[in-house]
DNA sequence: GTCTATATAGTGATAGAC
DNA sequence: GTCTATCACTATATAGAC
């Protein structure tokens, strides 16, 4: 499982040094960018030596590959939670805004250089997709609501991330043109098909 | 205007050769994306030395910059004029899926690494917008088109930007879930809203 | 498990000859 | 206008001591 293509040393999953390195590594492509994450610079921020990172992650790509999968398990567990409850709109609304979700615009553009983390994250977004879509589906149904004529759950999922993921993309470069007309769209939206119980 | 900072040599702006620069650089952006660009494999595509990059752009900043203004004007250009014909809603949703738009996206994830090229898009990208919305607003206007309700021309700009943008980004990685009903969507809202006359 | 020291290879940018 | 040669710096990754 933990591969045998190379002969060199490397620490144990559960270390308390790993974990460390882990968090390190994950605010700050929260907090910088992907670009800012490389061996010295998580080894400071750590308070550990270079060659120590590459000690537990053996490349760079190992290391995202990592953060990768420990923060993509929890997230699409709790997504699927909130999904699951009364006003499920809602909630995709929330999740799709949510900072944790800054971390997937973040791999999205590490993607473009890396093909490890392409191939992982495009395998984890199919999965997230398919996952929100199973749960949306189940609960508009269980709720009764009515979507607009033509507006599927699917259709409305594409929409709701797209349209959140493009809000936070132009924000974190300081843009906000004519998004509060977005968002009092989104808001009347969920009022008029989860607040009041719909009956038309 | 040419700034007075450097006292360094540098190249017209209409030689050819800082044409082929610009070629070159805006080819590689398209075809393997922004981090391929670098002083050494322009000059290679373009066969000339590394040096003359340089003597035409002063920094790597500049180079992009140039790509960005000469490229962001034509497509500024040909967008209000394509948004301003007999099928606006559809113009609207052509144009956002155009190839010339991929550039865009390259440019926004550049824009994650330097903060020249940020203040440079995020202003080109607001008068893009505004630009789209006035022509849009006043073409659905004059075709007397009724938009469903609570969707405004904003709205609709928005949200058609908004997925087209996001279906790009997920192909250029390989992912293509739910991609058909989305476009299926589109289509059959495009049929709805501008094919026939619409006289509900 | 953690360190120091270093190999190897890349980068943007500059000086100055032709 | 274009070149060669090189500086100064960064990066990931490795070997081997403690």
């Amino acid at each position: 499982m933990s591969g045998m293509t190379a002969p060199r040393r490397m620490g144990t999953e559960n270390s308390k040094t790993r974990q460390v390195l882990l968090d390190v590594t994950e605010r700050l492509m929260l907090e910088e960018g992907y670009a800012s994450v490389g061996v010295r610079r998580v080894a400071r921020e750590a308070e550990v030596a270079p060659a120590l990172v590459l000690y537990y992650f053996r490349t760079l790509d190992d290391l995202f590959l990592a953060v990768l999968r420990r923060r993509g398990d929890e997230e699409l567990e709790r997504v699927a939670r909130r999904l699951d409850g009364p006003q499920p709109i809602r909630a995709l609304w929330q999740v799709t805004r949510h900072p944790g979700n800054a971390l997937t615009t973040e791999f999205t553009a590490l993607a473009n250089h890396r093909k490890a983390i392409r191939a992982e994250l495009a395998a984890r977004a199919e999965r997230y997709r398919e996952v929100q879509l199973e749960v949306l589906t189940r609960r508009l149904a269980e709720t009764g609501v009515e979507l607009p004529p033509g507006v599927s759950p699917t259709v409305l999922l594409m929409l709701a991330n797209a349209l959140g993921r493009i809000l936070m993309m132009e924000n974190t470069m300081g843009m906000t043109t004519r998004h509060a007309e977005a968002l009092d769209f989104v808001e009347k939206f969920l009022q008029r098909y989860e607040s009041a119980p719909a009956d038309d």
